[in-house]
DNA sequence: AATAATATATGTTTAAATCCTATAGGGGAT
DNA sequence: ATCCCCTATAGGATTTAAACATATATTATT
């Protein structure tokens, strides 16, 4: 059982469900490597493979949007081409430092997404595995 | 700049700070491994490499608690030895799907992690690494 | 004219993490 | 004996983040 409210009344079996953790520091890097719009990132987030389905537009936006506002990205529209106006979004000095800062954390979560999984296997091996 | 207070206060460099994600997890595996209780965990979810300092007392208890009133552990008082009683919890049938319920979920962020930062990586040293 | 896709944005609700404090048993030191 | 530390469990309060829902505007397609 997980936190989706999907999850609680279908009964479905998907802890942590679609949680976007991790969509700053994707965020930022997706930036250093090409400056983009939100719209664009949405797609561009999912390829680093957290998430389950499509990522939260509201969530996309409302960080991007932080983000600014504490200087880690700097943000213009661009008019041209067509549709709806873009806000389009690269990372400043600060940001390209923050992204920085987040490695150490990042690196002890795969560390720690390696124990698990090799002790999970370890122990269902023992349990008899299936 | 990261979510704790004590970082906000000191300008601490460290996002993601101590989040302690992933406990739920790691408390369900730890039990599928041996029974225990809940300051015994506190120190044996530590060493998934989850978390920089110390789990939080209050959190590993909750989280204990609750996956009792779900039915995914038991628990039963131990008297025994010498120091305050303790609460002695295993994993029942449920817990063990749960847990193995988990594991796609942390696949698919070790994968996310993995693409994290070997990207990284890659437009640091575009980027003339350092 | 209606619909779908692109694009940005905000409001509300629910869940989780963080921080703080309380309680209690037993051991060792002063 | 009393004070402090370690073990052990527990719950309150606050803050942050995620999840869900909705609103708006522009252009393209049918």
């Amino acid at each position: 059982m997980c936190r989706t409210k999907d999850c609680q009344d279908g009964g479905c079996q998907c802890p942590g469900g679609k949680t976007e953790r991790f969509i700053q520091p994707c965020l930022l890097l997706a930036l250093q490597k090409q400056p983009s719009h939100g719209y664009d990132l949405l797609e561009k987030i999912m390829e680093f493979g957290f998430l389950d389905g499509p990522a939260d537009p509201g969530m996309v936006y409302r960080h991007l949007r932080k983000l600014e506002q504490e200087g880690f990205v700097s943000s213009s529209w661009d008019t041209s081409g067509t549709g709806p106006a873009r806000r389009n979004y690269r990372l400043t000095k600060e940001g390209g430092e923050l992204l920085r800062s987040w490695v150490p954390f990042m690196e002890r979560n795969l560390r720690g997404l390696e124990n698990f999984l090799a002790l999970f296997r370890q122990t269902a091996a023992k349990k008899g595995g299936r």
